[in-house]
DNA sequence: AAAATAGCCTAAAATAATTAGGAATTCAAG
DNA sequence: CTTGAATTCCTAATTATTTTAGGCTATTTT
């Protein structure tokens, strides 16, 4: 996969990770080529699905979302985690899930607006076919929180 | 905060978490209103940082990550997060560093290559000052993975 | 070695965004 | 209440950006 790259397709890349919204002359200017080379560039990076989307990322502190946590929660059965996992993605507050290794069957990311609707999320879930176990570590304050993939580790460009 | 939004606010943020990249016109379509008054209402929800700004979205497995990891870490002597904190934040592996809750002092995720490249990164990480301890999940499989906040929640439309 | 493909360019056309100016509405103060 | 200021919206004109079209060159395939 992520063949056919070249240096400047990982700076188109790299560029719109930090400006998703950058304008085709920006782009073109910092990758010495025209406009059209560069639109037809994203337009192929877009096809072969390299670029999953595009999305404006909120403050969620101005938007009253006091809480982030991280849940782990223990699924019995492996026959209950279709429906778990369907409950997950449906949930808005829920933003992220993960099965994973060690103790507990899935991790959670979680975002709510208070104690209250977090606790009532939290119940929630434990209501949910086949959860047992749920651990959390509640989020005092974030450092760095970011999708930007460092792309040059990976690809060897062609 | 989040004060003065209304309703047709809420939807072009809303539209803007789906598609970044939205075209005005396609916003005021949306919204039933002209296309400069969409632009203005993006120019003041931008000043007012409640969007921070705009991001592509990268397949990571398309781009060979095949490893996603959350760690705990261990950082003994509040005097060492400081450092512990840059240091996390300055490498590209790391897309999040949160202080928590619980059993350990932070969690990172992280995203690399291999298990060789994560190998490298843990032990790296443990050679910090103050780092005693940490443990790592890691994810077998991702079903959500967003940044999407449900703002309605959170908002009275005034 | 010829043909096909891919990638780039410039120039023209089409589309989108911004600016300007004015009308209607809301809000606050008198 | 009512006047004035501020806000928010609109349309039309201007400006900027993006796409399209056509052609050139280099690289790859047959």
């Amino acid at each position: 996969m992520a063949q056919g790259l070249d240096e400047i397709d990982i700076k188109i890349l790299n560029h719109l990770q930090k400006d998703g919204r950058s304008q085709r002359n920006k782009l073109a200017e910092i990758v010495h080529l025209s406009v059209p080379s560069v639109s037809e560039r994203m337009r192929k990076l877009e096809e072969k699905d390299l670029i999953k989307g595009y999305t404006a990322l909120l403050d969620s502190k101005k938007f009253k979302f006091d809480i982030t946590a991280f849940v782990f929660v223990e699924v019995d059965g492996s026959d209950n985690y279709p429906i778990f996992i369907e409950n997950a993605v449906a949930e808005p507050e829920i933003l992220e899930c993960h099965s994973i290794t060690g103790d507990g069957s899935h991790i959670l990311k979680i975002r709510t607006e208070n104690t209250s609707s977090f606790e009532q999320l939290l119940s929630k879930i434990q209501s949910w076919d086949g959860v047992s176990k749920s651990r959390s570590n509640v989020v005092l304050s974030s450092f760095k929180e970011t999708n930007e993939l460092p792309i040059e580790k990976t690809i060897d460009p062609k």
